[in-house]
DNA sequence: GATACCAATTTGGGATACCAAATTGGTATC
DNA sequence: GATACCAATTTGGTATCCCAAATTGGTATC
């Protein structure tokens, strides 16, 4: 492993994971003492890690990206576009066994399963789910928008209730796809998209001052 | 303007110009004496081309991307989504003035245009109409995709028909988004995606040998 | 006390030196 | 003539040094 993707890796580790703010400034120097490496395998990782958008240039320096909830609303556009894509795809193969492997995974989340595991879950069954169309495109489009959601989704406030009713979606989605009709999964993503949008800005609005009180640049819709 | 941007233009201009043919290896000192740079700002530049696709790693080394059908028919899927869902929200946009730009745009090439000229707009006027629509991931989903195949666009053999063609279609979406009829738009659009993709294919395939010859790597679907 | 100004420090951009791994070219051996 | 092997070269990865611009902190002036 390179020094480059042992720090792109750590780095982008510490921004999911909230241990670096949002909005907060780096410098390279920094990153260069905190992980052991030189500036040169640090500027590669930062030059990668703001294609994704986890980072920005602000003027002369690095800058964590802010929570921006007008951008929210935008991906939430983008990934329904490229995820009503990809069900309408798979749900037209003839092998779509790879539904029963996604559905295991939901199935693995039980009561006692920590938060973390129901995030990465929450997340990677709709990453799973593009992969299964086959297409690279339609799948790395939404990693990507997965990605620039994981930090805000860790913020959000959600109650068992809502952590419920998401994994009910999910199943009826896997369902509608299993059966082989893309126009019923299309609508039930696309509204469990769109429901997941409203909760999740409505939630980091609310939050918004305890959220700045912590340290987290957020932007307002 | 920094040697890192400098480099990074440079180089993907003469990648999209195919003054470097597809397939081509790099190494990071030619790059670096051919533009009197040092290998910081070539390698940063490198870092980012990787990231658009146009050059990737060979194991050691780096290689311009060469020509993939089957990657050409994973785009036209993927911007299919990316561009109907664009054309969805301009059409529903109270002020679609926009549009008028675009059609003089399209206008502006005539009988005696350079065939560069419609190269350009042929790419330019699917990045503008994605702009309408305000949202920046669609708008950045179509830009990647335009440039992913804007150089297997310069190698296909286009007639005069096929040309005029073109121009007919990108007008009729146009009109369709002007009424606001999303869904005529939609299904023009879709359509000439889909057109454009089967003769771009068709095209390459059949001249394979002669892309080839000259030194293109050409990756079958 | 406010402000204009200057020096010291910090920071990102760039250049260069070094290293290990891989490639290459030639040579000796069979 | 084919092949195995070794030295020289090339190449990407990394560390380090230098520089100009920007920031900062203090000081002198009004």
């Amino acid at each position: 492993m390179s020094q480059m993707q042992n720090v792109e890796r750590q780095l982008r580790e510490m921004i999911l994971g909230l241990e670096i703010g949002p909005g907060e400034r780096l410098t390279e120097r920094w990153i260069e003492s905190r992980f052991g490496a030189s500036r040169t395998p640090v500027r590669a990782a930062l030059l990668r890690l703001e294609t994704e958008g986890l980072i920005g240039r602000d003027g002369r320096g690095w800058t964590v990206a802010p929570i921006n909830l007008a951008e929210l609303g935008q991906i939430a556009v983008y990934r329904e576009a490229v995820e009503v894509a990809a069900v309408r795809l798979t749900a037209a193969l003839e092998d779509r066994s790879g539904i029963d492997v996604i559905a295991a995974m939901l199935d693995s989340c039980g009561a006692e399963t920590p938060r973390e595991e129901w995030h990465r879950v929450g997340l990677d069954f709709h990453i799973e789910l593009a992969r299964l169309s086959g297409n690279e495109f339609l799948l790395r489009a939404v990693r990507d928008a997965m990605t620039r959601l994981s930090r805000a989704r860790w913020l959000e406030v959600r109650d068992e209730e809502a952590l419920g009713r998401a994994w009910a979606e999910h199943h009826a989605i896997l369902a509608a796809v299993r059966s082989g009709d893309a126009e019923q999964a299309a609508r039930l993503l696309s509204a469990h998209i769109a429901g997941s949008r409203d909760r999740l800005v409505a939630s980091l609005h609310d939050d918004r001052r305890g959220l700045r009180a912590r340290g987290f640049a957020v932007v307002a819709a």
